[in-house]
RNA sequence: GCGCCUGUAGCUCAGUAGGAUAGAGCGUCGGAUUCCUAAUCCGAAGGUCACAGGUUCGAAUCCUGUCAGGCGUACCA
């Protein structure tokens, strides 16, 4: 149901209810009714004004029906069931005033900052960055689809832990020298695959000797103070995997508008900006005694705290080491205040990438900055509104930092910023085995295991990716020999970007995804390629019919037309064209609910209503021109909103399948 | 222990702030290709919505309890 009709029958309701019974209406909300011929909307409303009145809900609902009747765009109003009341819209009215965009809803002036993908730059992506980066990616697409001002960050980073395990990787294990690592990333070999390999192997170099973690510990120090060679090293590393992870991404089309490092968070003093006002609004104290003896911690404990027992270690928050060193949550809050324009710091900036097309990515930078035009500089920052997209394993964490801004700032600002959270990708114990990877006895009764870069264990973005395009080309391969290699290979990449990012979005947040390769390279029932294959039938319809594709022809007495046909047939037709116009309250529900999957599971049911329509009825061949038309409008609506659809979610229409 | 999440068809999952007969895909079985591509379509079989109470005109959905599984509770992120 689209805005302004339902707000014009909200309306009505609200006043007629108010007229009636003298009752205030809280939100209504509208339904789509099981079946199609039962309605255009249904409001079950009568059955809770049944008490307040006193009189049964048909009663009521029959009182109802002529003030919903009287809505410009309405059809009839009946009463159906037990009291429903069930809205047919006059269909010419609603079609010209969805085209005309009358309907589309109007989005606020606010800035939001997304922030996703955020991997550690120290291997290459895996399975579950994808469904970070196709989730954050989706969201955005729908915030701009209903005209938000977005921007998208990629937070990188680069003074963490799992930069510093790579380096000591390199400089301990391996025994290599900057130029030597510069001369491996140079190579023929990918960069991000051997730092994936090299990552593994770290992990159990430090398991044969214990005392080696200290290595960790100075390299991380080194990092963060950018000494000799561990620092020049760390960020020549972060900075190549970063180029990976971005041609990565590239491939399903994810792209960024600014890259904060969160070495500049330390080099440009955000962090101690913030340690300063955390110590003064003593948000943070340092530990005297027990396990965070020397540690500047938060007080994490929930509810109130009770005087008569002791604070225990458990209820404190780590925020800066014993050595000095800063956690990753200390330096997130420091960033999340500067996203939501609190604090009174700024980054330098600089280009950092450019894509084919010409746009850009930027960098926050720590260096004097080049000479850049300062007008060509974008403004960063400033959010009013925050999304950081994060897994849900993160949401203590995430818990912290908010509790930091609330202390910081306020609690309103707290509100500003939302966990984007989701479940991980793990994989099946068959999975694990198919990978190569020993499980034991104790994980294989397990019903899925953790995808874990420590021990090599992942499946690796591009390597899916590659999986899919090549089952796409040995399949196109047979469907349409005639084509030229080249073609075949750029049809199978949006295929295999089709059935990666649908794959992604298609389970709710809150599920794990057991990955399995066979679920994954799908390609028939509820996969990205069957969203795309309705997609190109439609096209070549409308082709065949030799019709513009981006304009819906709506015929002169839209309403006389679907009352001259066959009743089944009008239905069909109707069915699909208000099925599509649902996309805008689709997208809606999307933001709301901060759920891409209401996107996915629109266009499969869009596109099964489609293919079934399109075998039942003919469009180009059909010599009665009323059925055509009607048929054609059909087409082009679920065209229209069907590539929409796709669009939000990243799955490109292929030329042919 | 505490916190968060999950439990719906053989399998994988939907179910859009309580609504009409609980839906898809895969798998199984049976059909459809002189006609806009069969990566498609049509049909059939398949359910104690984990269990027990409660609230309500109405519960897969809300509340309480129980059971089962997962994650978190790090000077990793």
């Amino acid at each position: 149901m689209q805005q302004g009709i339902h707000h014009r029958l909200e309306r009505a309701l609200r006043d007629a209810v108010k007229k009636l019974y003298d009752v205030e209406l809280g939100d209504v909300v509208s339904k789509r009714p099981p079946k199609p011929s039962l309605g255009d909307a249904a409001f079950p409303i009568a059955f809770d004004l049944a008490r307040k009145a006193k009189l049964a809900p048909r009663k009521i609902a029959e009182a109802l029906v002529p003030a919903l009747s009287g809505v410009a765009g309405v059809d009839r109003v009946e009463v159906a069931g037990a009291g429903y009341l069930n809205v047919f819209l006059e269909r010419g009215g609603f079609v010209s005033s969805y085209l005309a965009g009358d309907e589309a809803p109007t989005a606020t002036s606010d800035k939001v900052i997304v922030e996703h993908t955020n991997i550690n730059p120290n291997k290459a992506a895996h399975i579950g960055h994808l469904r970070n980066a196709a989730l954050g990616d989706t969201f955005v697409r729908a915030l701009r689809y209903r005209g938000e001002n977005v921007e998208v960050q990629n937070y990188i980073d680069d003074t963490g832990v799992q930069v510093a395990d790579v380096v000591v990787g390199f400089l301990h294990l391996e025994h290599k020298s900057f130029e030597d690592v510069k001369a491996i990333a140079e190579g023929d070999e990918r960069f991000d695959y051997v730092c994936w390999d090299l990552y593994a192997r770290v992990s159990d170099y430090y398991a044969e000797d214990r005392d080696r973690t200290r290595l960790r510990e100075n390299t991380l120090k080194a990092i963060e103070e950018n000494t000799e060679p561990e620092g020049p090293l760390g960020a020549y590393i972060a900075e190549r995997i970063v180029r990976c992870h971005l041609a990565t991404m590239e491939r399903i089309d994810v792209r960024y508008d600014l890259l904060p490092w969160e070495s500049d968070i330390l080099r440009l003093h955000f962090w101690e900006r913030a340690f300063e006002l955390l110590k003064e609004k003593q948000a943070i104290r340092l530990s005297s005694q027990g396990k965070n003896v020397g540690c500047w911690v938060m007080d994490a404990s929930d509810g109130d705290p009770d005087p008569k027992e002791d604070r225990t270690e458990e209820d404190e928050k780590v925020i800066v080491r014993s050595n000095g060193t800063v956690t990753y949550v200390g330096k997130d809050i420091a960033y999340q205040m500067w996203k939501l324009g609190l604090l009174d710091r700024q980054f330098g900036f600089e280009r950092f990438h450019t894509y084919d097309d010409g746009q850009t990515v930027w960098s926050t930078t720590s260096a004097t900055p080049a000479p850049t035009q300062a007008d060509e500089i974008p403004s960063f920052g400033e959010g009013q509104r925050v999304y950081n997209v994060i897994d849900v394993r993160q949401a203590y964490l995430q818990d912290i930092v908010q509790r930091g801004v609330a202390l910081l700032a306020s609690e309103s600002a707290r509100e500003r910023s939302h966990h984007f959270s989701y479940e991980m990708v793990a994989l099946t114990p068959a999975t694990c085995r198919e990978l190569g990877f020993p499980v034991s006895p104790e994980e294989e009764s397990k019903p899925y295991l953790e995808v874990s870069g420590r021990r090599g264990l992942g499946v690796k973005a591009d390597d899916l990716l590659q999986a899919l395009e090549d089952k796409a080309v040995s399949k196109g391969m047979k469907r349409n020999a005639e084509l030229h290699a080249d073609e075949q290979r750029i049809i199978a990449q949006t295929i295999a970007r089709g059935a990666v990012r649908y794959f992604m979005i298609k389970y709710t947040k809150n599920k794990v995804i057991a990955f399995d390769f066979e679920e994954a390279l799908a390609f028939d029932g509820d996969s990205g390629p069957y969203l795309q294959y309705a997609a190109v039938r439609a096209a070549k319809i409308l082709e065949k019919v030799d019709v513009d594709p981006t304009q819906v022809s709506v015929p002169e007495s839209l309403d006389e037309c679907f009352v001259s046909l066959d009743p089944d047939e009008a239905e069909d037709v109707w069915a699909l064209v208000f099925g599509a116009a649902e996309l805008a309250s689709v997208v809606e529900a999307v933001v709301r609910t901060e759920e891409p999957a209401h996107l996915a599971h629109f266009a499969l049911a869009l596109a099964q209503q489609f293919n079934g329509f399109y075998h039942r009825y003919h469009i180009a061949g059909e010599p009665d021109e009323t059925k055509r038309a009607l048929r054609l409008l059909a087409v082009q609506m679920f065209y229209r909103e069907h590539t929409t659809a796709l669009e939000l979610m990243g799955i490109p229409v292929p030329a042919r399948m």
